[in-house]
DNA sequence: ATCCTGTGTTGAACACGTTCAAGTTATGCC
DNA sequence: GGCATAACTTGAACGTGTTCAACACAGGAT
């Protein structure tokens, strides 16, 4: 059998980061010290930097895998399912359905949004490439609805501006079970599934062509949408 | 004369946060260290931590001011001004004219974005009466035009959610003189007029109707809505 | 066997934001 | 003026995230 060996190191780093979460989880983010989550994991102090670039960036890893588990997931649930507004509600609800635990040290990653330079910055340079793979599985979702070229460059952009804003807004929220997100989610997605029904009357569409081509020129120049 | 006279403790809150910006200005947030503001103001490490709770609440404070001075501009700059989109191009803009020469560390403001329950979180209960402030100015903004009772409510909170993200573009701008800011925020503003003018049609309002009443409730439990 | 190089690991040291007990100064009251 | 209290100021100390020179060790090349 060709069984995957991990190195050493692999080791170590999976093990800091798991002891890293629990700890975040139990305590939140800023309770939980660079230095309990080493001891936790019998490693040194010093350790958690050779693995990891910051405190924030054992959240940032976190994410990234949640991002692949939230593929596969959309990618089985999504089979078969041709309703647009159904779609859309399985790539948000399934990724909220992943984070549902973790709102309390969440936020970790919303921490540098106002730093264009920082490398785990939410809008920076350094976190374009897992935008445009998280844009991608609404680009993937609307794939066989038919709209204009504009709206396919503009939609998968907008959409995950959209569940950007239902994290935040996922982490805020106190109500049981965190309905009110779920609630909100659900009232959007219809609004917006209807009014893509109604770009098909050419009314709807020259109203909203020159604000396409408005947004889309302004987002290309900002190098915002060349995700692949 | 009644000449205003200013305590001890003002002058020396006063000199901090002058100083303070002032490093801020020149070294960006991080860099300027809270030891070498007390050091420019001429006072002891911890005295700034008797009129400012944390480093954050220095930028804080300034944005405090610039509200101040945003309302004072918009109330002179709209005056006489009837046209709807003129009156919110000069709410935002202006915005942006205060805040031109500050980008480097306005980003301190969105540092607790991720975190409800610190103080100085953008939408957390600490910032709630500011908030209100600022939608108050699209409230009157929006006073003459005739819509109907629930995009009256929820249009003030919307366009300030705009002026957030218009704030975020503009940090992160590269275009000379954030051009495309201004671009985009005039494009944007455009939409929503012409939308607006739409909505006396029937068949719109009918359309935006569930939406509306959907959004409104969601926002009202979750206490985003109860501005003054 | 010995050396060499790259990969891991260590823990003391650093700089920073923040706290606080101890002082000093201003202010209102008699 | 003298006193009491509140307002203000101090700087050492604390805990934190982070850095780094030094060390350990595996395993391939000679």
């Amino acid at each position: 059998m060709n069984a995957i060996k991990k190195s050493v190191g692999e080791k170590t780093r999976a093990l800091i980061l798991e002891k890293g979460l629990e700890m975040f989880r139990e305590a939140g983010f800023e309770a939980a010290t660079i230095r309990d989550i080493a001891k936790s994991a019998k490693v040194a102090t010093g350790a958690t930097y050779y693995y990891f670039p910051s405190k924030e960036a054992i959240v940032a890893a976190y994410y990234d895998h949640v991002q692949v588990t939230h593929e596969a997931k959309v990618r089985e649930l999504i089979l078969g399912e041709t309703d647009l507004r159904e779609r859309l509600g399985i790539v948000i609800h399934s990724k909220l359905d992943i984070l549902k635990d973790d709102r309390k040290f969440l936020g970790a990653l919303f921490r540098y949004t106002g730093e264009p330079d920082h490398p785990l910055s939410v809008f920076g340079k350094g976190t374009k490439s897992q935008r445009a793979h998280s844009a991608g599985l609404f680009r993937e979702a609307i794939a066989d609805v038919e709209i204009t070229d504009e709206l396919r460059q503009l939609l998968p952009w907008a959409l995950w501006m959209m569940h950007l804003g239902a994290i935040l807004f996922f982490i805020y929220d106190e109500s049981a079970e965190q309905r009110r997100t779920r609630a909100l989610v659900n009232g959007v997605l219809d609004l917006v599934t209807q009014f893509l029904k109604l770009t098909s009357a050419p009314v709807i569409r020259t109203f909203l062509q020159p604000f396409q081509g408005k947004m889309l020129g302004i987002l290309k120049e900002a190098g915002w949408l060349l995700e692949s």
